[in-house]
DNA sequence: AGCACGCCGACT
DNA sequence: GTCGGCGTGCTC
């Protein structure tokens, strides 16, 4: 008997291992999909092998073999090296190996239920040679036909409607079915003779060249030091080698400008690929990389996985951000995937960042990665930066919203109908609503956070999970009814901002002006050809923006990301500190950026003010030595989490249990977390210099919570990015 | 993840 | 006396 073992396609830890079934009268490899019967379901698999066996054996099963119900694949949707790479994400981030498989594929590919099927069309061929008499319309469409050769019915129709009709009622054309294929754009490529190149951009070039194998560079290069036309000089070099190349965006909706690039660089040979497209447009873009008609992918996170097979770069711009680590299962991080599918074909990998993650920077400085530098802006000027300290200029009496330097500067901006871009890096309206007799404030009853007052809709919201509700008229504590609105967001900012320039035309951008599908897109092009002179948001407008009026950059609330307990608040700040001056002055005009801060003597703010990476690099890797953070030790997270709080407690003791006995690595915690959703959460987070050691250990306790059938739900992060 | 099986409350 | 609540356990 033919045994076939598959993974069926519940992503479930107790469901991660192979369900065996009679493949007789299949022909199967690993890779492919079946339908099989699981419990009183059919479902989806994945086949992970398959083997003979003798009559002898099968009576030797513990249960009866149910036979596979249908084939769904002729091809295995995965070659040897992503086969490979998903067991490896498996075992490395402690996930079921089916969601590794099911996030490596699009999902008309995935193997789950609820994919779509692959959209067909509808073609025309000649299958019969003509042997009657046509009329004069008839015998042309024929012709124009049998010169096509096959042509689609709905172009076939639309110039020989009724010949048309009657050829194929007369049975000499006959229609067929065929995957429909994305159209390739065929754009006006631009020359590269037509950009200089600067001596920075040659020099990295150069370098990169020289390497012959694998190796992860890091570029670190200022913001608009020209790191675009370096990615697509080095692209075309291995396009002309005959080689793939992949360029790895943050979200693609906010880098416009690069995928425009590409595309009039390298014209119909590009495929874009990101989480806006819909499931028939990515599966296209998926079969164009296997087909070999693209040779330069340019997407986010999820295109890591693209089916190359002679990958010669990877290129990951604005490494550092973190939107590459996947907050679902499995929990990996793109660099990881980028690094490891770099070294499998032999390719380079080019990570590059004007603010790089201290982790690679790090490596950088230790030599793993080669370090490349492009300190230089090609306009050649930097904005000055301006520090506002706002305890002082509140004491003067000035808003505490804008100070005065700013509301200054706006107006000077205003009256010179230049641009300008204010950074808040909080939505609604007020973030607090707090009764003024009890001090009460309001919290989401399902999560532990207070709710966000949002002006336009008058209504409640949390940020967590989403629930909304209405003002309570009396404070449910003390019965009064008296709120009062504190802390500041975007819809406060715009009101007050409309308020003191009454002519000037506002845009807010935050994650409710971008519900829908191209919001982002159609805000920043109103804002880019001026329909706008302030720019307000959150920051989603400081990444990536490249508008030449802009020529102010405020930044509201400097150092709100301090605040934070999460040891990365310090980098979080100089990154958006950073990426928000590179807004400023990227044309002609000279930019300027003021930040308004409360303790504007922290390094972050000091060091993002003059542009010094190296100077917030050292003190920053001082603070992370001295309390033993990344980059010096690894981290692993543990969330264990339910409704019930008991269930939790006793699923954390038992893990205390385990690792308690561990050595060469630390724990924190546990740590309560707040709700979400109605689940108590608790952490425990493992520290150590030997990330393969954490590893283990964490399967470890992983392996005992399932064998003990623990009833918290067990979240395993490796490098976690959010730890409050 | 689903879903069937199984043991205790308010109903025709 | 039954319909149905969701707690527990299994799926090749």
């Amino acid at each position: 008997m033919k045994l076939a073992y598959v993974f069926v396609e519940h992503p479930i830890h107790h469901l991660d291992h192979t369900f065996t079934y009679c493949a007789d009268g299949y022909t199967l490899t690993r890779g492919m999909r079946v339908q099989v019967p699981f419990g009183s379901k059919t479902i989806v698999g994945f086949v992970e092998k398959v083997e003979d066996i003798s009559d002898e054996e099968v009576r030797r099963f513990p249960y009866t073999l149910k036979p596979i119900i249908s084939q769904i694949d002729q091809f295995p949707l995965l070659n040897e090296e992503l086969y490979e790479l998903g067991n490896w994400m498996a075992q490395r981030y402690i996930a079921p190996k089916i969601s590794c498989f099911q996030c490596m594929l699009p999902s008309k590919l995935k193997p789950s239920s609820t994919h779509g099927s692959i959209r067909m069309e509808a073609w025309v061929r000649i299958c019969k040679q003509n042997d009657t008499k046509l009329t004069a319309k008839q015998q042309s469409a024929y012709e124009d036909l049998q010169k096509e050769k096959e042509m689609l019915r709905s172009v076939f129709y639309e110039k020989w409607k009724i010949p048309g009709k009657k050829l194929i009622a007369l049975g000499l054309v006959e229609v067929f079915e065929k995957e429909k294929k994305a159209i390739l754009e065929n754009i006006e490529k631009n020359k590269e003779e037509e950009f200089i190149l600067q001596e920075d951009q040659k020099k990295v070039i150069a370098q990169v060249e020289q390497e012959k194998h694998h190796r992860v560079f890091l570029l670190h290069g200022v913001t608009g030091s020209g790191k675009t036309e370096v990615f697509l000089r080095l692209a075309s070099k291995e396009i002309e080698k005959g080689k793939q190349v992949l360029l790895l965006v943050p979200e693609i909706s906010l880098t416009p400008q690069m995928v425009k690039r590409v595309k009039q660089r390298f014209g119909a040979h590009v495929a874009i690929y990101h989480s806006g497209l819909n499931a028939q447009e990515k599966y296209e873009q998926y079969q164009l990389v296997k087909e070999h008609k693209v040779q330069i992918v340019v997407g986010t996170r999820s295109a890591v996985f693209m089916p190359f097979d002679r990958l010669g770069l990877i290129v990951m711009d604005e490494e550092h951000d973190t939107s590459y680590k996947q907050d679902s299962t499995p929990r990996y991080h793109c660099r990881d995937i980028a690094i490891y599918r770099g070294k499998y074909h032999d390719a380079k990998v080019l990570l590059a960042s004007a603010t790089p993650s201290l982790e690679s920077y790090a490596r950088a400085h230790k030599g793993v990665y080669a370090l490349l530098q492009m300190p230089h802006r090609i306009n050649g000027n930097f904005p000055s930066v301006r520090i506002v300290e706002m305890r002082k200029s509140v004491a003067k009496g000035e808003s505490y919203l804008l100070s005065d330097a700013l509301l200054d500067a706006i107006y000077d901006r205003l009256q010179k109908k230049e641009q300008v871009i204010l950074l808040l890096n909080r939505r609604g309206y007020t973030p607090i609503l707090r009764c003024i007799s009890c001090g009460y404030v309001q919290m989401c009853p399902h999560c532990d956070v207070a709710m966000s007052y949002h002006k336009e809709e008058k209504v409640l919201k949390c940020h967590t999970c989403g629930y909304s509700m209405n003002v309570p008229t009396h404070c449910p504590n003390c019965h009064e009814a008296s709120w009062r609105y504190l802390g500041l967001g975007t819809q406060k900012l715009e009101e007050f901002v409309q308020i003191k320039f009454p002519d000037a035309r506002i845009l807010r951008m935050d994650a409710d002006t971008t519900t829908r599908k191209h919001a982002h897109e159609n805000l920043l092009k109103s804002f880019d050809e001026g329909h706008a002179d302030i720019l307000l948001g959150t920051q989603m407008i400081a990444k990536g923006l490249d508008i030449e009026k802009v020529t102010l950059v405020g930044i509201v609330n400097g150092d709100a990301l301090l605040n934070r307990s999460d040891y990365r608040s310090a980098e979080m700040t100089y990154d958006l500190l950073e990426q928000a001056s590179g807004r400023s002055g990227r044309g002609e005009y000279k930019g300027e950026v003021i930040i308004q801060a409360y303790d504007p003597n922290h390094y972050a703010i000091q060091c993002a003010a003059h542009h010094d990476y190296l100077s917030f690099f050292q003190q920053e890797m001082q603070y992370r030595h001295l309390t033993g953070y990344p980059p010096y030790r690894y981290l692993v997270s543990m969330v264990f989490s339910s409704k019930n709080n008991q269930d939790v407690q006793q699923s954390v003791e038992a893990a205390m249990r385990i690792l308690s006995k561990k050595e060469n690595c630390k724990i924190l915690g546990p740590a309560q977390l707040h709700k979400i959703r109605d689940e108590e959460r608790c952490r425990i987070l493992l520290k150590g210099k030997d990330e393969q050691l954490l590893i283990h250990y964490v399967k470890d306790v992983y392996d005992k919570h399932l064998q003990t059938k623990q009833k918290a739900r067990l979240d395993i992060d490796l490098s976690p990015y959010m730890l409050d």
